[in-house]
DNA sequence: CCTCTACTACTACCGGTGTCGTAGGAAGAT
DNA sequence: ATCTTCCTACGACACCGGTAGTAGTAGAGG
């Protein structure tokens, strides 16, 4: 069944990175991260961010001590997989690959990256039938 | 300087696409455009969003008979730019390959846009000294 | 001149996101 | 038992984006 992508606001996205660099996190823990990135903002209002991730189904809490734990239900994978979506949709009507020509074009990759994505283009090209 | 990334909505690309599609047109004829590809919207819809793209310098206006006569003043291509750069910030900090390479594995591309990719790659190799 | 029509200006409203403040409870320190 | 500290719950608020209604104006037709 499918899951109603849901849209997520770059603060929200925030916090999302630190549950999933930081692993599962109290409030605090997440703050500190945020404060450590150079956010600041305010402890509720993280409070509030995690409560309403939580309400969206994106994270999901365990009380641990004193404290909620929370962690990530969904993958930095499947957001940059809407993400993509949306704005392939809105820009392109669909069509992907003047974004994936405008990425190349317009930013810079290690040799190594370079590599990689070669080798990938590579399997495409084996491994499409049909 | 430095054009301050203006961010569009969902409903504003819609309108700048249509101007971006069909050139510089009427409130009216934008209208039409987006009731064409299924998107009914009311009249005053249009005009409110045209107006709100104007004050936000992206669209630009003149006189014409009787209608105002409305014409993007940036291109889709910078609008990519500026939302792929959102999306590599806030998912991967600024790195972009993992979203060239998410592209490449989640999409589905012609054996036409595979070779032009390939072609690409092969550029970058070339020209990157250093 | 009067009416109909199309266009613009202004205002409004709702939901979502970003941001907190305050109140109240639980747990540790004295 | 009380004070201090940390945590959560709940409410608040402003701004933006999506959507539209109403009023007012200017030209087209009779």
């Amino acid at each position: 069944m499918a899951k109603k992508t849901v849209e997520l606001g770059e603060a929200e996205l925030a916090v999302m990175r630190a549950l999933w660099e930081g692993g599962p996190q109290t409030v605090r823990d997440v703050l500190n991260r945020l404060h450590e990135r150079g956010k600041t903002v305010a402890y509720t209002t993280v409070l509030t961010f995690l409560t309403r991730l939580e309400q969206k189904g994106v994270v999901a809490s365990d009380k641990r001590d004193t404290a909620y734990v929370y962690r990530a239900r969904i993958s930095r994978q499947s957001v940059t997989t809407s993400r993509i979506k949306a704005l392939v949709d809105q820009l392109y009507d669909g069509a992907a690959a003047p974004v994936l020509l405008h990425l190349i074009e317009n930013e810079r990759f290690t040799p190594d990256e370079i590599a990689q994505l070669r080798k990938l283009i590579d399997d495409l090209d084996a491994g499409s039938p049909e």
